[in-house]
RNA sequence: GGGGGAUUAGCUCAUCUGGCUAGAGCGUUUGACUGGCAGUCAAAAGGUGACCGGUUCGAGUCCGGUAUUCUCCA
């Protein structure tokens, strides 16, 4: 079977179980705080499991993308150095919600792995939870029952609770699981040693295919649990692992999955895979994350340095790193492989194909950046090679690599290896050490504590926020979160009209008032699909009645701002073509910004018709035509723009103004007039084939106008109202040029004459020659003096043999009223002892200053103007 | 969200602990050698040292803030 044919199978098979088949969620998680990707198919029916959401099918299969490379299932250092890790895999499930239980799913699961795709009975071993009495937790005899019927006794295996107890987090639903083991080793092997013995012992080749989770409890805060009343069964199947075992490979990366890959990396790179155990690896290792950041770039999540997009682009490095290394490629070539990617994987994932360009170039730009930081850290290692080196060392500092590492991006193995190439090695403990203090650092920094719900009354929030901004509600329920020392309460209320963070939109501020006690609310989250209001306080009575209240203006300007990125988007795509597509919004009281897929600037006219076509969409004061909920189908028929990487549910909410018809959750103006006026600020570039636009509207727009008016009349005014203005500014600019450099060679002139004279004069003290002055230059004038009276008598003395060989030059300044010396002493004095440093600080006392310099040229400052005559003459040669 | 770094000539970067009128390579311009080009040599132009404020006799260098950017951790 080939593996197109595997997925279709499962899905088949569970249909036909009366399960509904749902396509796979995007990886990237927008609106939960726990969790940035989706990491186990159960992630988009969390809300379902946790009872914030209302069960639509109680029976769900579905093939899930899924990525684990950060939190608590993080696999990333594994991938490519055996053969079953994956950064991104896909999970085959099927989900019970409040319906059938351990029964029936045990029955499936065996049902399709003997009968639909055929494995070996003999080869298939279970386990179960064996319980855990510190918890109260007994063995799951229920589960053990039902496998006896299938399964040889003596193959089912008590497990742990760290196998065989499933938790979703701290807290939430869980409860015991059962995972289903193949054993595909070959008969020589399997008779040799039992299986028995290697389930759960990380044997390549014994390995786990299915999890069945059985969630029957709910953790608390307290550690403590509870029955759940809707028990949930999940489950979810190593895709990967899944068509190895039918396509009879040892490896993941031996079905036709990841061959197709590896061979092209082979092609590239001029290596064979087979060969050598560490280009193996890196081909593992490339072919693994190629899939990964290709499938996040067309979910909408770009390489970034924070959150999200920076574990994109670690996986990206990493794969990067082991290319530079084991296979010597000193250019970009991950981005070679999406073509190849494509085909394998395209027909199942369409956003693959949609997206390829984009994703080609993002990936070559992204790997050329990390190129230069592996160049850069190279050239700082050299430096500190050859100090090594100097010294007579061989251990480099824990702390130094760690600043490599840290700082400059420069991976650890690599400075390892450049190390060995030396002879020597890196202190690890000290680097250990360092990261140890930075992991704790950021902990303590996002350490966030919540208490459990207190749940007054059960329900959902009604969002009301499109229609009216004030609503009396009553209080669902509230906790405490506690982060850095502060803390803040959330609150869930029966109807809101305020609008929780989505979508780009902005969370709304307001007030909730019930008798005389008026609480601000500073900003409102969604969460779990939770309406979560923030507040500082909580009321002092809970069981009454609030007036909810959105703050008026912010929530105004916001939708003036909404509302114009829709035709600002639409405009767009008239004007630069319809490969624009939405790649990120962001709308705030303030501004919005927006940006979206374009392979080039845009021109200066290009804006300009891009802000004409929009505010004429204003002008035609289009009415808010709204569908709150439809048929994602019908939406789609409607012409509405659906993004990639968003996750939509069956119904949708469609905006339309005039010909601008989007899927949209946000807040909306009336009719497109109330927006004003729309003015783009910037236009820039935030990642290769991505360009930001920030603009304003409204109120906003007017006092910019404003602001810029007044400036150009005052400018107008400095140039006596001239009628062109830029002439006159340009005329002024470089006529400052010509006076400049004017004053700069007469100054120079002036300095050249002054020099002479002061050389002609000069005393004779002592067998010195000796220059005692005072000017009122400023001290930059007075340092060029110098150098140049030094200059020309080391010419003269060279020159002609002279009686005096030693010179010494005193100049007290006087600018702009305070006083300065300056001594010089040619080199011959410097030689017999003397140091002007001294000298000058001993002058420096009549002017109350102090001063310094190197021994042939100092300076002092002060602050008595009236010593600096006695200042002056007070400075001898000892 | 937190930590660390960077910002100096058109580009890539020096300038150790505050003080040798801020330097190098590449690039640009000019000149010389050559029939011309390539090349070599010589010279020149090019800097508000990101921005704002502070400490100091003196700040590119120290301190604080802002902006941009890189990087690590979560």
């Amino acid at each position: 079977m080939t593996s197109q044919e595997i997925r279709q199978s499962f899905l088949d098979f569970f249909a036909s179980k009366d399960h509904k088949i749902v396509s796979s969620a995007p990886m990237v998680i927008k609106d939960d705080p726990t969790l940035m990707f989706t990491n186990a198919g159960m992630n988009q029916f969390k809300n379902i499991i946790l009872g914030n959401d209302p069960i639509k099918y109680p029976r769900v299969a579905n093939s899930q993308k899924c990525l684990r490379v950060s939190g608590k299932h993080n696999d990333l250092e594994e991938v490519g150095h055996d053969t079953y890790h994956h950064t991104m895999f896909e999970m085959l499930g099927n989900w019970s919600f409040g319906d059938y239980f351990k029964k029936e799913a045990i029955a499936w699961a065996w049902e399709y792995l003997t009968e639909v795709v055929k494995i070996d009975k003999d080869r298939l071993y279970v386990t179960i939870f064996e319980g855990a009495p510190e918890e109260g937790l007994e063995r799951d005899e229920e589960a053990y029952e039902i496998w006896k019927q299938y399964v040889p006794e003596n193959r089912i295996i008590n497990g742990n609770k760290h196998d065989n107890f499933w938790e979703m987090g701290d807290t939430g639903p869980c409860g015991p699981c059962s995972e289903i083991h193949v054993d595909i080793r070959p008969d020589s092997e399997r008779v040799k040693v039992d299986a028995l013995e290697l389930v759960n012992q990380d044997h390549p080749l014994v390995i786990e295919i299915w999890n069945n989770v059985f969630m029957q409890y709910n953790r608390k805060a307290d550690g403590s649990l509870t029955t759940l009343p809707a028990k949930v069964i999940d489950t979810g199947m190593g895709f990967e692992r899944l068509c190895m075992t039918l396509q009879d490979k040892t490896s993941n990366y031996d079905t036709d999955i990841f061959q197709p890959i590896i061979q092209e990396i082979g092609k590239i790179s001029g290596k064979k895979y087979g060969e050598d155990e560490k280009v193996d690896i890196t081909m593992r290792v490339i072919a693994d994350h190629v899939r990964t950041i290709a499938f996040s770039i067309a979910d909408g999540q770009l390489p970034s340095n924070a959150k999200a997009g920076y574990v994109i682009r670690r996986i990206l490095r990493r794969a990067v790193r082991y290319g530079y290394t084991f296979l010597n490629m000193h250019e970009a070539f991950m981005c070679k492989l999406i073509d190849v990617l494509s085909e394998v994987m395209g027909d199942a994932y369409p956003e693959l194909l949609a997206q390829k360009s984009l994703i080609e170039k993002v990936i070559k730009e992204e790997e050329e950046a990390f190129l230069r930081t592996l160049e850069h850290g190279i050239k700082l290692l050299d430096k500190n090679l050859s100090e090594m080196k100097a010294k007579g060392k061989t251990v480099l500092d824990g702390h130094v690599a760690f600043t490599l590492y840290d700082t400059f991006g420069f991976p650890l193995d690599l400075t390892e290896l450049i190390l060995r190439e030396n002879g020597m090695t890196v202190d690890l403990d000290g680097f250990k050490i360092e990261m140890e203090q930075q992991k704790q650092r950021a902990r303590n920094a996002a350490a966030m504590e919540t208490t459990d719900w207190v749940v007054l009354k059960e329900g959902e929030t009604r969002f009301v926020g499109y229609d009216s901004l004030e609503t009396e509600s009553e209080l669902l329920r509230y906790r405490k979160v506690t982060q850095k020392n502060k803390s803040y309460y959330q609150l869930v209320f029966a109807e809101t009209p305020f609008y929780a963070e989505m979508g780009g939109q902005v969370g709304d501020k307001g007030q909730i008032i019930s008798g005389d006690e008026t609480i601000d609310i500073f900003d409102t989250k969604n969460e779990n699909n939770l309406t979560v209001h923030l507040a500082n306080k909580l009321p002092k009575e809970l069981d009454v009645h609030f007036v909810l209240t959105v703050n008026k203006e912010l929530r105004k300007a916001t939708i003036r701002n909404h509302s114009a990125t829709h035709l600002m988007h639409e405009a767009l795509r008239e004007v630069l073509g319809m490969h624009v597509e939405q790649k990120g919004s962001y709308v705030s009281p303030e501004s919005l910004r927006f940006d979206f897929s374009h392979f080039q600037k845009m021109t200066q006219e290009e804006i300009r018709q891009v802000e004409r076509l929009t505010n004429q969409k204003i002008r035609e004061n289009f009415p808010l035509d709204e569908f709150r909920n439809i048929p994602i189908a019908e939406a789609k028929e409607m012409g509405a723009m659906a993004l990639f990487g968003e996750k939509y549910g069956e119904t949708v909410r469609v905006v339309r103004f005039g010909s601008s018809t989007e899927l949209c959750g946000g807040t909306h103006v009336q009719a497109t007039g109330e927006i004003g006026m729309l003015r783009i600020l910037s236009e820039s570039s935030i990642a290769a084939g991505i360009r930001r636009i920030e603009a304003i509207t409204g109120h906003a727009v007017e006092k910019m106008m404003d602001l810029q008016q007044d400036t150009l009349a005052n400018v107008r005014e400095l140039f006596n109202n001239t009628p062109d203005l830029t002439k006159a500014i340009q005329r002024s600019l470089d006529e400052n040029a010509e006076l400049r450099k004017q004053v700069e060679s007469f100054m120079q002139k002036q300095i050249s004459e002054l020099k002479e004279k002061l050389l002609a004069n000069a005393r004779e003290e002592n067998g010195v020659k000796v220059i005692r002055f005072q000017s009122d230059f400023a001290a930059e004038t007075i340092k060029t003096l110098v150098f140049q009276i030094n200059n020309t008598f080391s010419e003269q003395i060279k020159n002609v043999d002279s009686d005096s060989q030693s010179l010494m030059v005193v100049i007290g300044g006087l600018h702009e009223g305070k006083p300065s010396l300056t001594v010089l002493l040619s080199k011959d004095l410097v030689d017999k002892g003397y140091s002007a440093v001294n000298l000058v600080r001993e002058g420096a006392k009549h002017i109350q200053g102090g001063g310094g310099g190197q021994p042939f040229f100092a300076t002092a400052g002060g602050k008595n103007p009236a010593g600096l005559a006695q200042a002056i003459e007070s400075i001898k040669l000892a």
